[in-house]
DNA sequence: TCAGTTCGCGCG
DNA sequence: AAAGCGCGCGAACTGA
């Protein structure tokens, strides 16, 4: 067992102070009372460095000048490693406690670095267990940091964060060596903010949803009831209000759902919203899509939404795994800000709080950027860089209609080519996606001719997928260097997609990054991040400026990666979220 | 009874 | 030859 101080009971630690911050790398690690900052307590910080037994100080009972020296260093320029950084920054944060200097976040790390035969869970005893061949014991320190401490809480609070400092003797070697040192560093400055956006948290009109949940809610039961009509082999009653109840339907149940579709000549094999495409306008059909909406609303959003409401702040705190997905992007979840219902009915309900307002910013088209940039197309870069309007472009060449005559219906259905074409989309896929996402009709024979026309136009991308599909790469990497071991069975599209996703999601977190230092003292603070958009909560008088400086930040944030292709953002103020193009 | 899986669908 | 991809979540369904 290393040795370890724990403060006050083995004397004053700022004694301790100048040494410490002579260190260019400290390990730090907390244990807290429960796991939400907003309403639980920072208990123990543990302080590591190389050489010195690992400093625990208990914050219940230390007196102020330990908690001025322990601010001081937390504050340095030096190191920090962290396991899950955002975890202790929150917390660290609530107690009055910033950090400085650059984070090593070890749990981050273990999973860029993950391989096919790697850990995949990476808690700090996976992967000190993975790295160092340890095997940690986490039983004793679980819980219980409220009242007396037993040494032995003590004891292993001290190994956690001397093991931080064994883990980054490893993995920093092993990054710089498997060509990640670039996209850790962006990851590890991303987790300052991650770390602001879930402790910033959004605040939620709850009158505004309140009255939307009610007006669904009615909006579902007349669904409901029309649908009943359609329930002969059900036995239909009337309720108590005297409409009808079909006993034994119920609308939820794909397997009765698809018997009702039958029973009434609808032959679909199943009730997907794809295989009900050809009937959309058939009575019953559009009765069961709207049924199938309100009921996703309402179970999916508006219901669930309250609990989320932390009491101590009255804002809704998401979680977000900054490395959630595997193509590298960010999920989200309790709940998920990420798939908010775009309708304004719902976005207006996430407001500002009182004197603020909100600046939204999101990439123009970050995808299609990086695809250019990766397969460095030549007509996508050149359009690109003399600020074309690509949309509009692709209408153009696939329609030979000259660009100024693009059409607004010839633009959209260029968008669904474009979107779905660069991810190896067939002529089927493009048809359905046209128009289920744009109201786009398109034949069958036009959504093949586009496609041929589409790849000739652009050699880049063809050529690009062809050097895929010749030879599909086992290993890949996105434009910072993330790194992809691709299934043996993984299909071309997601061969094509991965990287690109993943190139976008490594440009916006250092956007992200960048953003933690340029938005420092106009008291605007990141709120949320949507994939490929910003949101901020800034002091009402300062909103024009955070506006430009957040507009100008994700455009900056190419990280030298994006040679031959501008990024584009568009940043605004808001009185909500409702408010965005 | 309950954990795990599948479907369908919200977002990008 | 043909193929969009990535998530989280609720409800229904499955299997022991």
């Amino acid at each position: 067992m290393n040795p370890y101080l724990y403060f006050p009971r083995d004397g004053s630690f700022s004694g301790f102070r100048e040494e410490i911050l002579a260190e260019s790398v400290i390990a730090v690690d907390t244990e807290t009372t429960g796991l939400d900052p907003n309403s639980d307590s920072l208990r123990l910080i543990q302080i590591a460095v190389f050489g010195k037994p690992v400093f625990v100080l208990d914050m219940l009972l230390c007196d102020d000048t330990d908690r001025d020296a322990v601010a001081q260093i937390l504050l340095s320029p030096s190191i920090k490693i962290f396991q899950n950084a955002k975890f202790d920054l929150q917390f660290l944060r609530a107690s009055g406690f910033e950090t400085g200097g650059k984070i090593f976040d070890t749990m981050l790390a273990a999973q860029l670095l993950k391989t096919p035969g790697g850990p995949a869970r990476f808690g700090l005893d996976s992967i000190s267990a993975f790295f160092l061949g340890t095997v940690v014991s986490k039983e004793e320190q679980t819980s219980g940091f409220d009242g007396d401490l037993r040494e032995a809480q003590i004891e292993y609070a001290a190994r956690d964060a001397s093991v931080l400092l064994e883990l980054r003797g490893v993995m920093a070697p092993a990054l710089v060596s498997n060509g990640l040192a670039d996209i850790a560093s962006i990851e590890f400055q991303c987790a300052r903010a991650i770390a602001e956006i879930e402790s910033s948290g959004m605040l939620l009109d709850i009158d505004r949803w309140n009255i939307l949940t009610d007006d669904t809610r009615e909006t579902c039961r007349q669904a409901e009831s029309r649908l009943f009509k359609y329930a002969g082999n059900w036995i239909v009653q009337p309720d108590f209000f005297g409409s009808e109840t079909a006993v034994g339907l119920n609308l939820n149940s794909n397997k009765q759902v698809l018997d009702l579709l039958h029973d009434n000549g609808i032959n679909v094999a199943d009730t997907s919203k794809a295989a009900l495409s050809p009937y959309r306008n058939e009575p019953l059909v559009k009765d069961l899509q709207e049924y199938r909406k309100a009921s996703k609303m309402l179970g999916g959003f508006l219901e669930p939404m309250p609990s989320f409401i932390n009491p101590a702040t009255g804002r809704i705190h998401a979680n977000y795994s900054q490395i959630g997905a595997s193509s590298g992007r960010m999920s989200c979840w309790g709940p998920n800000m990420q798939q908010i219902p775009r309708d304004a009915s719902f976005r207006e309900c996430f407001i500002p709080s009182p004197g603020n307002s909100l600046v939204i910013a999101d990439y123009s088209q970050i995808e299609l950027r990086v695809a250019a940039q990766i397969a460095r197309d030549e007509m996508m870069i050149e359009a690109y860089r003399n600020g074309g309007d690509l949309h509009k472009l692709t209408a153009s060449l696939i329609t030979g209609t000259p660009v100024d005559s693009v059409t607004k219906k010839q633009r959209q259905a260029a968008k669904a080519v474009n979107f779905g074409l660069i991810f190896a989309m067939g002529a089927r896929g493009l048809q359905a996606y046209a128009q289920d996402t744009y109201d786009v009709e398109m034949s069958l024979e036009e959504a093949e001719e586009f496609r041929d026309r589409f790849f000739r136009a652009y050699k880049g991308i063809n050529d690009w997928h062809n050097a895929i599909k010749k030879n599909p790469p086992r290993v890949s990497r996105s434009l910072a260097g993330r790194r992809y071991f691709h299934r043996e069975d993984e299909g071309l599209a997601g061969l094509y997609n991965t990287p690109v996703q993943g190139s976008a999601a490594d440009i916006i977190k250092n956007a992200l990054g960048m953003l933690t230092a340029t938005l420092k003292g106009t008291g605007a603070r990141i709120i949320a991040v949507v994939h490929d958009e910003i949101l901020l909560e800034s002091p009402a008088e300062n909103a024009l400026k955070v506006a430009g400086i957040l507009k100008e930040t994700m455009e900056q944030a190419d990280g030298g990666f994006m040679p031959d292709v501008p990024l584009a953002a568009e940043a605004q103020v808001a009185s909500s979220w409702a408010e965005k193009q």
